[in-house]
DNA sequence: AGCACGCCGACT
DNA sequence: GTCGGCGTGCTC
């Protein structure tokens, strides 16, 4: 038996099946979708088998064996495999990619270089052995010193080169002690009368014959220690085994199963359609202004899936994944339920993900990579806050999880829903035209009103003479809620730029030697870091430019509005929450919860307070500036900043209070302003797409940012404007080339970044062309140096 | 000669 | 991606 492999090298001359012959003991237990160990070259590397078969095109001769299976049961099932296959070409990945990332981290590979001994201990070099006394292996980490001593025996062969495969986090296991059923050899068993250990463990296990314990209940529950254990083992009185255990991150056991709510009319409406089509591959659009009830809808689709005996699979984006969130499924779907968030150890992870792969679960909720729970009975697909920006991984492989939702929903016959408030254009759209089912929920479901939105034209205030951040109104509505004791938050719509160093006298600001962006500066280290290349330095005392002292540190702009605050509102208790205040696990969920509990009067942060904050006595919502996201050379900048706006505004009175938003603008005349203070979704979307037809983006066009990096800045810039020649020369007349031009940070890491875009409406040839791309990159770019990296459909273009 | 370094090609 | 092979060119 053959096995096509694809084997865990990004390259891409690598980039395909390569055969493998199946050693004949393997045969019975090899199957497509299995990790395998196997020669590659001159060394081992883990692969995936995609294919079996009975012959081989290449020459038999030199096949080379599979070393070792690494799996009993597939990682991957043959949807997987076909996914994979198919999100090649859609993203212009590589396989090995496109299967890496359906696997949790635990199991892929993790390669580690040793020296193994290859000789009896006494032929090495005295200062060698003892690094070989206890294992015939030493690590090449913590070997540097030696290399010198090793390469040496390396050349007289007593030592050889190695690389460790092994994945990274192995299951976890318990001790199990099974008490003997045997009540007479109990009696019957010789125990020192001095042994007081042994003998109080004895009592106890007369009292529970035939039991079975985990080792270290056992151990508190008799009182005794393992040591002890054993010694009644060792008499036969008892065995112990080793059992797989998963790992309990969720600490949620203890919840309280809660049911259904009653939908609303309009929540009904919307419920049933979906329900009718509940066994049909088809896209529905949840369009639902803030507070309007989408949850609950999600919730009893699910229900209903369930009842069906089907699995169900809800994404959310990674920030609102909070535990708030996860408790309402765990009520409702009690222990049906595995929970994939970042904050998950990779075990911890793996442990979900094999739940779901032994069928113990029925429901996902998770972030992006949650598309890929191997669910096969797949009943429903929901896709929350659609138009998040985080459901499109940023590094190869390149997917949009929407994307794969609805490969999936094809696969299954079943629905997939995109809920959102403000939903991304392309899906409103698709919607439009009729590719997807629009639904609509136009009121809360409480029936709260919206909260009024008053836009402060921050010019104005400048006239006169307003300089700080607050404006007197913004600022008289804070001290009015402090006094009636109801909370406030400030949003502070900045986005990357957090702290950095000025020099007051010339102007300088610190930047990175290899990279065209500021240093960012790190209280707890008190470095000057790199957020791009991981440069660090200490921060300086003078200017390094001109010497003067007058150099100045500005904290982040959450830093800073929190001094102003302290001056507009003295005594106020404020809360900080970006990503300085949340960079330890579970700070997130601290913040919160104090802010929740009435500990603060101001919750004052950044984009992360945007989502999932549901605070009933919040009733003031101050947007600081809003034209920062207004103003990025993106053609996506005003949907974003109209989405950010809507929902900001929507952690305002969702419970009895009225709420009140307050937005600062130097341009309060945008449309993505105006428009946002009422939630007109419609004009919004009317007049975006306005502008998106005329400058040729999506949805009217489709877009492809190519990129090229290296170190000499007429290179990259050669070799792009060189693909806009090709790409002109290759592609339909009406397609649009742009370019090239250097991208927003030109250089990283002292590389050099040239971009160009492609925008087309109907590009018949685009994969055949990008292939070709990749060759002539290959075949002539790759060798001098270059990088390329094609983002099909981006999400932005900066 | 001995080696460091860079370039190339191969990888089933 | 990673390794070995091979050529060049430098140093002891």
């Amino acid at each position: 038996m053959i096995a096509e492999v694809i084997v865990d090298v990004a390259a891409h001359p690598i980039d395909r099946p390569f055969d493998y012959a199946i050693p004949k003991h393997l045969e019975v237990l090899a199957e497509p979708g299995m990790r395998v160990k196997v020669p590659f070259g001159n060394r081992k590397v883990l692969g995936f088998i995609t294919n079996l078969k009975e012959t081989s095109e290449f020459d038999p001769a030199r096949l080379k064996p599979v070393h070792e299976l690494m799996d009993v049961v597939p990682v991957l099932n043959p949807e997987m495999l076909q996914m994979a296959n198919w999100m090649k070409k859609q993203t212009v990945c590589f396989e090995i990619d496109a299967l890496k990332v359906m696997i949790p981290a635990a199991l892929r590979a993790k390669y580690e270089k040793r020296f193994v001994l290859n000789a009896p201990l006494e032929e090495l070099p005295e200062p060698l052995r003892p690094h070989f006394k206890n294992k015939p292996f030493l690590r090449a980490q913590e070997a540097v010193e030696l290399y010198a001593l090793l390469k040496k025996e390396m050349v007289n062969g007593t030592i050889i080169a190695d690389t460790d495969i092994s994945q990274q986090t192995a299951v976890k296991k318990v001790k199990m002690v099974h008490i003997t059923e045997s009540l007479e050899t109990l009696e019957a068993v010789d125990v020192r009368a001095n042994a007081k250990q042994q003998l109080k463990l004895l009592a106890f296990f007369r009292k529970n014959v035939g039991r079975t314990i985990e080792a270290s209940q056992l151990q508190k529950e008799a009182g005794v220690t393992l040591p002890t254990v054993y010694n009644l083992v060792e008499k036969g009185l008892a065995t112990i085994s080793n059992m797989e255990s998963y790992r309990d991150p969720s600490l949620l056991s203890a919840i309280e199963k809660k049911g259904s709510l009653k939908l609303t009319d309009a929540q009904q409406t919307a419920f049933d359609a979906i329900e009718a089509s509940l066994n049909k591959s088809k896209t529905f659009l949840l369009h639902g202004i803030t507070g309007s009830g989408k949850t609950e809808i999600y919730l009893q689709t699910i229900d209903q899936v369930l009842k069906e005996g089907k699995e169900a699979i809800m994404l959310v984006p990674e920030i609102s994944l909070t535990p708030q969130m996860t408790v309402r499924f765990k009520e409702r779907f009690g222990d049906m339920v595995a929970v994939l968030h970042s904050g998950l150890s990779a075990g911890e992870k793996y442990d979900e993900w094999r739940k779901i792969q032994r069928h113990e679960v029925k429901v996902v909720v998770g972030a992006r990579s949650a598309i890929f729970a191997p669910f096969e009975n797949l009943g429903l697909i929901i896709l929350d806050e659609e138009h998040e920006s985080s459901y499109k991984q940023d590094d190869s492989p390149r997917y949009h999880a929407r994307d794969m939702a609805i490969w999936r929903s094809e696969f299954h016959n079943c629905p997939v829903i995109l809920g959102s408030a403000t939903p991304s254009l392309e899906s409103y759209a698709r919607a439009q035209k009729g590719v997807y089912e629009l639904l609509v929920l136009e009121q809360r479901a409480k029936n709260q009103p919206l909260p009024s939105v008053e836009i402060i034209d921050m010019r104005e205030e400048l006239r006169r003479g307003n300089r700080s951040m607050f404006s007197v109104q913004l600022a008289d509505a804070i001290r009015e809620r402090l006094e009636r004791k109801e909370q406030v938050v400030l949003f502070l719509n900045k986005r990357g730029y957090s702290s950095f160093v000025l020099c007051r006298d010339c102007g300088l600001v610190m930047q990175c030697p290899n990279c065209d962006i500021s240093l960012t500066y790190h209280r707890s280290s008190e470095l000057m870091k790199c957020h791009y290349c991981g440069h660090d330095e200490p921060v300086p005392h003078t200017c390094p430019e001109c010497t003067s002292e007058h150099i100045r540190f500005f904290g982040t702009g959450t830093q800073k509005v929190e001094e102003e605050l302290a001056k507009v509102v003295p005594g106020a208790r404020v809360l900080r929450m970006d990503v300085d205040t949340t960079r330890n696990k579970g700070a997130h969920e601290k913040i919160l919860t104090a802010f929740g509990e009435g500990k603060a009067d101001i919750l004052l942060g950044t984009q992360m307070i945007a989502k999932g904050l549901d605070f009933p006595n919040i009733t003031l919502v101050g947007v600081l500036s809003a034209d920062t996201t207004l103003h990025l050379p993106d053609f996506r900048a005003a949907e974003k900043t109209y989405q950010l706006l809507t929902q900001v505004s929507g952690r305002a009175g969702r419970d009895k209070l009225p709420g009140s938003v307050f937005v600062q603008s130097y341009t309060p005349e945008h449309y993505a302003i105006t428009l946002a203070k009422d939630q007109l979704y419609e004009p919004f979307y009317d007049q975006e797409m306005a502008m998106r037809r005329a400058s040729g983006y999506p949805p009217y066009y489709y877009v492809v940012n190519i990129q090229f990096t290296h170190e000499d800045l007429m290179t990259a810039a050669g070799y792009a404007e060189q693909t806009v020649r090709y790409l002109t020369s290759q592609l339909s007349p009406n397609t649009l080339i742009i370019g090239p031009s250097a991208s927003l940070i030109a250089r990283v890491n002292n590389r050099y970044r040239y971009q160009c875009l492609i925008k087309y409406k109907k590009e018949p040839k685009l994969a055949e062309v990008m292939q070709q791309l990749i060759k002539i990159y290959r075949t002539e770019w790759i060798k001098k140096g270059a990088t390329l990296s094609i983002d099909m459909n981006p999400t932005s273009v900066m």
